[in-house]
DNA sequence: TTGAGTATACTTGTCAGACAAACCAGTCCA
DNA sequence: TGGACTGGTTTGTCTGACAAGTATACTCAA
């Protein structure tokens, strides 16, 4: 292979211009500028960047496979918009993967080092903009999942967290999200593993996440 | 809404070129049809089907999303070939879904109607073709997932469940897999699910998913 | 004034053709 | 024998175009 000759090259990347196209707008989906309230077509898209409406096109149709925009045969597309009984959705799939990941890792006493460095993020931002908090709280999630090294499993929990975090930007999360009490609940979870307690463990996230839902879904009823 | 006014509209589907050409080369690759030997160029399927080039790029592409197709940059598609620790992988991430699953369908005793049905079919096609074993097993397993009703890991599901018949039509499963043994652990899951003991019907589900992936691994290992 | 039907504009679906860039394999030369 | 070059193959992207579907606006009649 050509690794064992050259052990560390340099990692370099290209991307295609769909990709460029396809992440700046995602950026711009999950930042909350792009709202499903205007449509986003393809032209559009195509002149904002200067490339040809295919290459837009194949942009968009990336994103709508990616479930972060919606759209049906001959319809221009919309940001997915997400009601209560979605989040509620997003959360019991999350509570799912992340309840079945903290069992195994407490079984194995593991206490993955990049959720902890997370988890003090969140206190790092404190005080900072709202949406700063996002970042780390999901950090701390995928970093769980990550842990426990089964690569459809990121996957998964990658497409959901994209969910997420479109439905924590939408509700602007001002006063959803206290990070005394996220940094908190993070913690005890990480002593849970420590201890190699799975039930206590998986309870603690199962509340975790219960609030966080409720909270969300309550703001998007109204 | 429209439907209220027409409550039992005829469902009638619209298939987009780039839609036919996708279901007809994922349904090749499926049966084991096309297998990674040979290269799929996007020039192959446009002739074959009689369709531009870019249609086919976007029926690949879709694939490629599907991760049922692999490939890089300016290199052509190969049909995603699974190893050992592929199926592993796979069956891994099966058991963290289907288990969860199993815990809260017991907990409000639960049996799917869907799930019997497909059991049945398993003793049905007892003697018929090796892979025709194949597609009630999946379809039992999948009306376990769909019984919790949360779109989300039905969705997932869905992706892990192409992989997984995926690698059981390239081992040609012959003497892999026996109806009657198979039979016989869905029905004690199910048995289980009706007595509303939720850490026997997983423990039956691990070891019942842990035979089927040790077998495939050391199939394609050889 | 209101309703229905038509007409028009907008958007997407698909195609053809073209060129550049990248990859691969084979060949040639030192 | 090893390296560089060169050709063919394949993909990435573009331009331009037309057909088909959707939604909106408009007109005309009741």
């Amino acid at each position: 292979m050509f690794q064992e000759k050259v052990p560390m090259a340099r990692q370099i990347a290209t991307k295609s211009v769909v990709d460029a196209v396809t992440d700046d707008v995602r950026a711009r989906i999950l930042s909350g500028s792009l709202t499903s309230a205007a449509a986003v077509t393809e032209l559009e898209i195509a002149t904002a960047y200067e490339v040809a409406r295919p290459t837009a096109k194949a942009a968009i149709e990336k994103l709508v496979g990616e479930n972060l925009l919606v759209r049906g045969s001959h319809k221009s597309a919309r940001v997915a918009e997400l009601g209560p009984d979605a989040v509620r959705d997003i959360y019991q799939a999350r509570a799912y993967l992340e309840s079945g990941i903290l069992r195994r890792l407490a079984a194995s006493h593991t206490v993955p080092e990049a959720a902890v460095a997370a988890n003090a993020e969140i206190l790092a931002v404190t005080g900072a903009g709202d949406l700063a908090l996002v970042e780390p709280d999901l950090r701390f999630h995928t970093a769980l999942v990550a842990a426990v090294g089964n690569e459809r499993i990121a996957r998964m929990y990658g497409s959901l967290a994209g969910e997420v975090r479109l439905c924590m930007t939408r509700v602007q999360s001002l006063h959803l999200l206290d990070s005394a009490a996220i940094h908190a609940e993070h913690r005890q979870i990480l002593d849970h593993l420590a201890a190699g307690d799975a039930e206590a463990a998986a309870s603690a996230l199962d509340s975790h996440l219960a609030t966080a839902r409720e909270r969300l879904a309550e703001a998007l009823a109204a």
